[in-house]
DNA sequence: TTGAAAGCGATACCAG
DNA sequence: CTGGTATCGCTTTCAA
């Protein structure tokens, strides 16, 4: 078996120094002659310290406030994304953690304004959708520096000094997106089309290099066509469809890799082509439900936001209690569902919503005004 | 905000007994009046204690045995399962946790001893596979009568007093399995054969009607043929679906529910029949691996063992804690493998047993050395 | 059967 | 700047 872990009061003794400066140097606290901290630190390692969490909690009063920024969203994405972190939070065995919802109506709109409130409130870490990376770069790298940790969900942004980031694997969803059309195309010759937010969002781009190279691989008989750009506005999404459709009426699938399905959806329909197309979208929420059933939508990937939203909480937490978490990228596999599990999503979903109800109804929490409103 | 928590001295001070006697009481130790105790449990309800598990694990040296008792397997899955296991055991940030491998070699093999033996080390909790329900059921009687909780993986052991179940949603995966038949297929008539262990095995049987009825109601142009029982059994898969192709010589597909497809692709292919197929199989392993490559399966329903094995371990952790956990009835979804996003699938599992060794290097373990042997 | 008290390891405060 | 110490809530042991 091991030896008895080290303590506090291990370092103090072989350094002959009180077990509260050492204290004091470990986490850097005002008060420590350098000399002191450096033999300290030094000691630390070399005897392998690692704090004793239970009495830390016990000792420390202290509750962790975590910011959750994040957009309203149009569908339930994003509701979810936020019911997965209150549930990461909830099982969180001891400790006292506080989660301060900032939730912005639009793409674009206030998300830099909860920024600078979260800075400002010097929050312990926080969960966010980085949805104009290169806008908002800058205000997570204000963040790092304030040692704020910031976890990205579902989109990444580079270089910008983030902590870590949890998304769906965007080549894992795009093949399987390719193959699934190239399988249930058959053999005969026919076009794809893609739609996409932007080609600037990287997550959006490596999607579509991942359809594209396995349609390339597999499926030679299908050409895919230009991306279609949509920006996540409506019009501009059915406008465009509508003109691809006139202009390739031999077009045999669309593969929407966005949440951005309906738009897509109405313009087939209006075009009259709903019928002749393979249509696999992205993401599962109330609206496109019956377009499943009805089998207009072949198959949908989802990015399963609620998982997503767990595991950022996790490994935000993770790196705040333990200093280091073990895994700063994580790319879920997404899920497929069709017609046949169908149910079995939508049922756990509701099913989990209502355990979840009890759950605040027993225990209100903190914070969670604004996300109900 | 909330009031502070009830702690043992409240429950003492308000009864005007001692901190010892309200102990003793709550954890129904010997050498407690039933008066007092009575009145103990009484107070704790009304002031709505619970425990500080700061505290306990603070003061408290002993740690949690639980035994794990899995199949060694012809595949990786249970592996797997034991992978995750310890990954989540590993993730517990303060208690020391103490696994106990007792891998059998064989179904239906030495499962019997194992449990005799956890039950006489009087572990604190069991995970397992309840490969042989029937005749497993009476030893997790048997270990729920000592008070050793029992989760199952996998299969479930219905009406054993087993505290939870953790397995792929069978019904989700036999409907997925039939839709991907359907769509793959077209419209053309065909008849479809599934394989499977035996159907007195609940989650067999349920996959298969789940099959069934998706097969019926989307694609009624396919015809399921009887299921083929291979009882894990090598020849017996072989020789049973030489037999099928041979009798019908216009079979489409085959949907083998279980891990033993390799006997089935072999019958294939030395009847020639494997290019007119399409096969959906069960899991993920290394043998399969080319045949994905090549086409020859279509798709893999992949039951994600490391998943379950975490969670399995999380359920019952949950509940040696807390003395509850929150769901004792996990139905995963399961994951969709395809040539386009086997790479991801396979990389993932690369890269975590890469990551666990380096973990086990830094911090060996207890109780890992049959795993390895 | 019960009460009292000594830890567990870290935090935080106060006196030197 | 440093050393000492009360404290967190529970477990466990020792007396009574």
């Amino acid at each position: 078996m091991g030896k008895p872990p080290t303590t506090l009061r291990d370092i103090a003794k072989a350094l002959g120094t009180s077990i509260g400066s050492v204290h004091r140097a470990l986490h850097d606290n005002p008060g420590v002659s350098p000399l002191t901290k450096e033999r300290v630190l030094l000691m630390a390692r070399t005897l392998g310290y690692r704090p004793n969490l239970a009495a830390r909690y016990l000792s420390s009063k202290k509750t962790l406030r975590i910011s959750v920024i994040t957009l309203q969203g149009t569908t339930s994405f994003w509701d979810e994304v936020r019911t997965g972190i209150r549930q990461a939070a909830g099982s969180i065995p001891l400790e006292n953690v506080e989660l301060d919802f900032r939730t912005h109506p639009r793409l674009g709109e206030g998300d830099e304004e909860a920024f600078e409130s979260a800075i400002n409130d010097n929050v312990d870490g926080i969960l966010t959708f980085a949805s104009r990376p290169q806008v908002l770069r800058s205000w997570i790298r204000r963040a790092s520096r304030a040692k704020i940790p910031v976890v990205c969900v579902a989109t990444d942004a580079p270089g910008s000094g983030r902590l870590g980031i949890v998304g769906i694997d965007t080549l894992a969803s795009g093949s399987i997106a390719a193959d699934l059309m190239g399988r249930f195309h058959g053999t005969r010759e026919g076009s794809i089309a893609i739609t996409l937010f932007d080609m600037g969002i990287t997550e959006h781009a490596e999607k579509c290099a991942a359809f594209e190279s396995t349609l390339a691989s597999f499926y030679p008989n299908l050409q895919l066509l230009k991306p279609i750009e949509d920006h996540d506005v409506e019009m501009e999404s059915y406008n465009k469809c509508r003109k691809l459709f006139e202009k390739f009426p031999n077009l045999s699938g669309v593969y929407v890799t966005t949440e951005a399905s309906i738009p897509v959806l109405n313009a087939a329909r209006d075009a009259k082509v709903l019928d002749r197309l393979t249509i696999i979208t992205t993401d599962l929420f109330p609206d496109l439900i019956p377009h499943i059933r009805s089998g207009a939508v072949a198959a949908t990937i989802y990015q399963r936001p609620r998982a997503q939203g767990q595991i950022a909480f996790r490994m935000l937490h993770e790196f705040l209690v333990e200093g280091a978490s073990r895994s700063h990228q994580v790319a879920l596999a997404p899920h497929l569902v069709m017609r046949g599990n169908l149910d079995f999503f939508l049922h756990r979903q509701s099913q989990d919503s209502f355990k979840e109800k009890v759950h605040e109804a027993q225990e209100p929490a903190h914070g969670l005004a604004e996300d109900f409103a």
